[in-house]
DNA sequence: TTGATTACCATGAATTCCCATGTAAATAAT
DNA sequence: ATTATTTACATGGGAATTCATGGTAATCAA
């Protein structure tokens, strides 16, 4: 079934960085994680880029695990590679949702969208974003009119 | 979180050299150190190059052996076998990370990349690469911007 | 013996683990 | 249908553990 996130919703972030996953979120994380059994928790990568993005992507393993594919059959040393490692294995957080479904969110990765009580959280395809809610309504709304 | 690096930070480097690993990278050399059992600290090869190359990259012990294995392949005396034989074998260095996740960087090594108070790591694949943080801003992030 | 390297101990801050609660949503019972 | 009962979600708090970092004593090599 669906391994495309859908939907968009609010969600505190508590002092130690902590913020529950849209329900709907958690269940396309378990299934796009090959390793993901009744139980455990999937695992996931967030990617955080440099100082022009202002959000954070997350991407469930499957996804992630294409993205690797892509830039392993680039050719070592080409300055393409080097970009994609550089924004995906170097600007990147690989993390597990914990037992209450929820994600931790380091301090760095919160400093760099800003974020303080509130996220906002919305699916682009097969990747969910994370906003400071006033950077997205800004920087959004305004870029779609 | 397989056998692959992935984030980027800063750590302090002491007088005596040492360097914290992030703690990420850690789980990584063990999971990726045959030899790795709790309890104990997971080994790595660190290649430094020859006098062109300004940052320390940091193998598992499996992603050398990969390395090891195909320079084997290679047909005694070939010029190829040789480049890698002197840049594998010759130029790097074969350490341990230390009881409390540290690694110890001998001076010729940090003279080698110039490496003073603080080191810059960042994945790259299945490898890390350390770099005095100067270098990394003016000679990677210009070149990619 | 002297400078360097390695082993051991120490500590504050950040992070993880475990448990708790209110509320909404789903299911069962009358 | 209406109420009672369970289940899933979102959120919070404190204790326990891990990290990053620093210092000192013991060991080594020349």
């Amino acid at each position: 079934m669906a391994r495309r996130f859908r939907g968009e919703s609010h969600h505190k972030v508590d002092s130690k960085g902590r913020v529950s996953i849209p329900a709907l979120f958690r269940r396309v994380l378990e299934r796009s994680d090959p390793n993901y059994t009744e139980g455990l928790n999937p695992e996931l990568v967030i990617v955080y880029g440099d100082h022009r993005r202002n959000y954070l992507e997350c991407y469930t393993i499957s996804a992630i695990e294409e993205v690797d594919a892509k830039i392993d059959a680039l050719p070592r040393g080409s300055m393409e590679r080097r970009m994609l490692q550089r924004l995906f294995h170097g600007q990147s957080f690989p993390t597990v949702v914990d037992d209450t479904g929820r994600l931790v969110l380091p301090a760095k990765l919160r400093r760099k969208i800003d974020l303080d009580a509130e996220a906002f959280f919305i699916a682009a395809g097969d990747t969910f974003q994370i906003w400071k809610p006033e950077t997205y309504e800004t920087e959004e709304l305004a870029k779609t009119e």
